[in-house]
DNA sequence: CGGGTTGCTTGACCCAGGTCAAGGCGCGCA
DNA sequence: TGCGCGCCTTGACCTGGGTCAAGCAACCCG
């Protein structure tokens, strides 16, 4: 259902609503809002499509309306590691507006996405107005870094069933009954913990004979999550 | 040889000088500078002193003069993983300055070491007044999320074998005659390309074994760069 | 309906690299 | 001069997890 054309202030203030609700954004004036909203860029993805690629010249940054954008870099011989999938409300790339040298990795659309293009040139200059929305900037940027070290230690600290008990869990705060139903293939999932997709089957497979959860196609329910939690803690403290 | 005592303006022209020179502050106007000199912090650190631990608040960030310090995380184990080691003219803990998190990692001085601390609140109040300044920190900051990206797939997608030489060829560009003298222990060194002292000794062994390389002390004297530099990239295109 | 295609699971195998343990070596210090 | 203490090196061993390969189940489509 494809949504009808409409006048194109109607459309602004639509998008004002969605800056104003994420995170980058959520304190500016209405006015700033506005400035913003007019050299915005929707673009539509399609599941496989390309935002960009490593080593480009950064056109701006960006901001997922809907869907989810998966960021990686993909090794000489071709392997991708996933760095960070980043869904509604999210934005990336902010550190290319700041950096001569070009975007260091790869985004692409993991689901049909929309993401907002916030081109280079007008939000500099804007910055260059509005100090508080550089604060604000390096607030975003400080938070990417965070979960760049938090990705780091997962990696070299943790074993996978560890990453996935720490996934499952915070995960499972938010969903109702403990159902979670994935978004993507478990084969995406098992990438997005840096694993592959057998050795994620062999794990997932070693908790549910546990009795810990069930699975069901792409649903996984969690039957004992204060146990799942009793196992992260313990696993975390061991190693 | 402690420096005898010198007048208060003196020292600030001395401060103004090390700040000129470092990446953050390079651009800035004469004033600007010497309002920076005013309100920072000189720090003199033993090895193994500790500059901040993961989780307290943030009191800004800093500047090495001279020395190494060494920013890592700590597992619940105990174990250590280097995110960094930051060495003069570099500047490091920005992220925590536009967040409410705190500090996100530890960092001590692996040898003696002067840093410059630059408390929070009078840095932010000079960026509200000077956007470029806000550009520059993005600018470094962008530079670090870099340098977590490459050690990303440094640790997912190459083997120690390969950190190794990457390590050696970029050390080696700078050094007469091809001769690195270690600044801290092989084993430092080990624990920052992320391996332990054992492997590190092997590695190093093996491409002693193959001429590539000798080693005496402390002190490695790269006998034929070109083949290095080679295996270097045989082994990022097979991988 | 029958044959692709795509995704999941499982078994078998292998290997990089971590850990434990046992020397050697250099150095400061009494 | 001898002792102790960090370092480094080397050997032996073990294991997590990646890879290859083979079955399966679900689904789409002519």
């Amino acid at each position: 259902m494809p949504t009808s054309p409409r006048p194109a202030d109607a459309k602004l203030t639509g998008l004002i609503g969605t800056l104003r609700c994420c995170q980058l954004f959520s304190g500016l004036s209405a006015e700033d809002l506005a400035v913003i909203a007019g050299f915005v860029v929707v673009l539509k993805l399609a599941k496989g499509d390309y935002l960009f690629h490593e080593g480009e010249a950064s056109r701006g940054c960006y901001l997922v309306q809907s869907g989810a954008v998966n960021v990686h870099r993909v090794s000489a011989g071709g392997k991708e590691q996933v760095i960070h999938v980043f869904r509604s409300g999210e934005s990336f790339a902010e550190a290319s507006l700041a950096s001569p040298t070009g975007y260091p990795a790869n985004a692409r659309a993991d689901e049909p996405s929309t993401v907002l293009l916030i081109p280079k040139e007008p939000i500099l200059a804007l910055i260059g107005r509005r100090p508080d929305l550089a604060l604000r900037m390096l607030g975003s940027m400080s938070s990417h870094l965070r979960v760049l070290v938090g990705m780091l230690d997962d990696l070299t600290l943790k074993d996978v069933e560890t990453r996935l008990l720490n996934w499952l869990v915070k995960h499972g705060r938010t969903a109702p009954g403990g159902t979670i139903k994935l978004s993507g293939t478990k084969r995406s999932l098992a990438a997005e913990l840096g694993t592959s997709s057998e050795t994620f089957s062999r794990t997932l497979g070693r908790l549910r004979d546990r009795r810990l959860l069930s699975v069901a196609g792409r649903t996984i329910t969690l039957r004992d999550p204060a146990a799942l939690a009793a196992q992260l803690r313990r696993n975390l403290g061991e190693t």
